[in-house]
DNA sequence: CCGCCTCGAGTTCT
DNA sequence: CTCGAGGCGG
């Protein structure tokens, strides 16, 4: 980046940080708003390390962070306060796994210690024959500020330690403060009230507060303690020495701090994960602001055979959750060539990290998407995972623009093969309507062809041949249609660098095996506009042979079930076309056979409609679609009233919701297995 | 003719 | 998953 434009980039991000954090308490997704708040903020301070001269003391992000105040006390810690190491995938949990159990003698069995992370300030309490005699932030580690007079203030740190087991000689606690969301939607209500900052999220106000140096003021904050581990213990009764990170927790607990409820014992990865899934599904309901799962090595001997690294301790790791939303530069837009000719805006941005995993494009969808959001070329965007898959492009952040951004316009010709661009006619366009899409004219159209031949081949379910080997076979001149897939010999793909015997084989086989198909499929495999997996399905129950659609009249096509004015004249019309019939003949000739139709299902689910979400563990989603079809049901992709049953299995989507909404009976896999029993 | 329900088509990353 | 649009009942 130029060094003028990162001023201007630098400028920019203050002014639209700041006003989000204005916007904080309005929102209602805060966890949301607040993950785009993070991701601009991440983007400034790395900026600002590139360029140190465009720092401003004076900015606000140089506010909370900064240096201590020289008005607190510097306190050296007696043990050193650690920070801990960041892992942000399941991958990353077992890597960390792997390299600690290297260093167990033995093979010895790791028992884990699972805790929410609370996100606040790092705080260290020292009590003296049960007496709170200091309490200090962390600083860098070894040297900290004493804050014990804001500390006292918080009601849920004990001034004196009670026991009925004792109390110890000396103990340093080791804990959290922090402010819960909702004591901050209440502060940022009345400062805005009183024209005052606002406090982006609940660590920036908790530090803001025990800064105060008033400790009156830090009063009205309300603040939380949280405590979380022991750096010192003397006790007398030698039977409550703690031996796990566990035990520590009982200890704190019966010395009346406040503990996280949620922990769990984990004896394998599978534990953990299934802790850390549990947690990301309630986090955002926690009344306290938490960024994470802390995994402990729960046995305290073997925390001591680990060790400490830099900074961090081997023994534990910090899972954070992936951010939900965040923000990126709109590179270009690129349109991409679909089965249909109809041309797709694609957005191109560089990579970025959201909910776990880092995307580098989203499709805009349509001229329309783009014009109701105003997206430009150069806008800075808050892109999101819908339905934790794929990437979507939320909105601009419109402030952020420079001038520089450019609308985006449909090509005039084709990307590809450069044929006339046209707004696509919709229905039977007696009014003259058209539709939001544009489409390539050229019926030839070499992007046509080849997302014709994909979905062809995925059809016939020729899994051994995807998009990359369609593309290879057809550069090759291996095959020119979807027909020609059935006359392939084994030698044409041997021959072909990179393909084994035994791939070519495997891919032979396959195709073979393929070769029988029941006529819906067939007919969906065709191709024809508006016909698609179901109405194919309607098509051959209606007509049960290909040769009675090939000659069904437009009248007939109408009459069907589910089929209007529309698609009637879409099918007649592709078997008036010269082309398609002998493609169709083609393929017979080359021993593609329409399996014998097993007649109309019976079964006990007939009239029932079935709704798949989340992963099943007993078969995958299009075996049980099978499943239910066979039996004489009908699967369908949205609830809606009509829906009789939603299949829920691992990890469902938001189809679950709509289901509890509208009050339709969900499944468990359990049931449903029953059920096909 | 309107509004609901479905279907079709396009799409991302590991 | 999402958006557009065809089918069809009210």
């Amino acid at each position: 980046m130029e060094k003028e434009e990162a001023k201007n980039r630098i400028s920019n991000l203050r002014l639209e940080i700041k006003r989000l954090r204005d916007l904080y308490h309005i929102e209602n997704a805060p966890s949301v708003t607040d993950d785009v708040y993070e991701s601009l903020t991440r983007e400034l301070r790395s900026l600002l390390k590139k360029y140190p001269e465009f720092t401003d003391p004076n900015s606000d992000e140089n506010r909370v962070a900064g240096k201590p105040l020289d008005k607190f006390e510097k306190v050296k810690h007696k043990n050193r306060m650690l920070s801990l190491n960041d892992v942000f995938s399941e991958e990353e949990v077992i890597d960390w796994d792997k390299r600690i159990k290297k260093l167990i003698p033995n093979n010895k069995h790791i028992e884990y210690f699972c805790e929410i992370k609370f996100d606040g300030l790092a705080i260290s309490l020292i009590y003296k024959n049960g007496k709170l005699i200091q309490g200090a932030t962390r600083g860098d580690g070894f040297i900290g500020e004493d804050i014990t007079e804001n500390l006292k203030t918080i009601n849920s740190i004990p001034l004196v330690l009670n026991s009925k087991y004792g109390v110890p000689e000396y103990i340093e606690v080791r804990g959290e403060a922090l402010m819960s969301k909702k004591t901050l939607e209440n502060l940022n209500k009345k400062n805005k009230k009183e024209g005052q900052t606002l406090f982006a999220n609940t660590r920036n106000a908790a530090a803001g507060s025990l800064r105060q140096l008033d400790p009156k003021l830090a009063k009205e904050r309300n603040l939380d303690f949280f405590a979380y581990d022991i750096a010192e213990i003397k006790i007398k009764d030698t039977t409550r020495v703690p031996m796990t990170h566990r035990d520590k927790h009982e200890l704190l607990r019966s010395l009346n701090f406040n503990v996280g409820e949620q922990d769990k014992i984990c004896n394998s990865l599978e534990d953990i994960f299934d802790f850390i899934k549990h947690f990301g599904k309630i986090r955002d309901s926690s009344p306290f602001g938490t960024d994470g799962i802390v995994i402990s090595v729960n046995d305290l001997n073997l925390q001591g055979i680990l060790g400490v690294v830099g900074k961090a301790p081997r023994y534990m790791a910090a899972f954070k959750y992936p951010a939900e939303r965040a923000t990126t530069i709109i590179k270009d837009i690129k349109v991409n060539v679909g089965r249909t000719g109809v041309l797709t805006p694609l957005a191109l941005f560089s990579p970025t990290l959201v909910a776990g995993s880092v995307v580098s494009k989203a499709t805009l969808h349509n001229m329309d998407q783009i014009a109701r959001l105003d997206i430009r070329i150069g806008d800075t965007v808050v892109i999101e995972k819908a339905g934790d898959v794929i990437p979507k492009v939320v909105e601009p952040l419109t402030k952020m623009r420079t001038g520089k951004e450019k609308k985006f316009k449909m090509p005039s010709k084709c990307p590809v093969c450069e044929g006339l661009i046209k707004k696509k006619e919709v229905g039977n366009n007696k009014s003259g309507d058209s539709s939001v899409a544009f489409y390539c004219t050229n019926p030839k159209c070499k992007a046509k062809d080849e997302r014709y031949l994909e979905h062809f081949i995925s059809v016939f379910e020729i899994y051994e041949m995807g998009p990359k080997i369609i593309r290879r076979f057809k550069d090759e001149g291996l095959i020119t249609d979807g027909a020609d897939v059935f006359t392939l010999e084994k030698e044409d793909i041997a021959s072909m660098e990179r393909f084994g015997e035994k791939s070519a084989e495997n891919i032979i086989k396959e195709i073979d095996l393929k070769k029988k198909i029941s006529l819906a499929r067939l007919i969906w495999a065709l191709g024809i506009l508006h016909v698609g997996e179901e109405t194919s399905r309607d098509l051959a129950s209606h007509f049960k042979t290909l040769d009675k659609i090939k000659t069904a009249t437009e009248e007939e096509l109408n009459g069907i079930d589910n089929i209007g004015s529309v698609v009637a004249r879409s099918v007649y019309e592709f078997f008036r076309d010269k082309d398609n019939i002998d493609f169709i003949n083609k393929l017979e000739k080359n021993g593609v056979v329409v399996l014998k139709s097993e007649g109309e299902k019976k079964g006990k689910f007939s009239g029932f409609n079935f709704v798949l979400t989340g992963t099943l563990a007993s078969m995958s989603r299009e075996i049980a679609k099978e499943k239910i079809i066979n039996l004489g049901g009908k699967v369908s992709g949205s609830v809606s009233k009509n829906t009789s049953f939603v299949l829920s299995g691992e990890d469902p989507g938001s189809k679950l919701k709509e289901a509890e909404k509208l009050g339709v009976k969900i499944l468990k896999e359990e049931e449903f297995l029953r059920m096909i029993k």
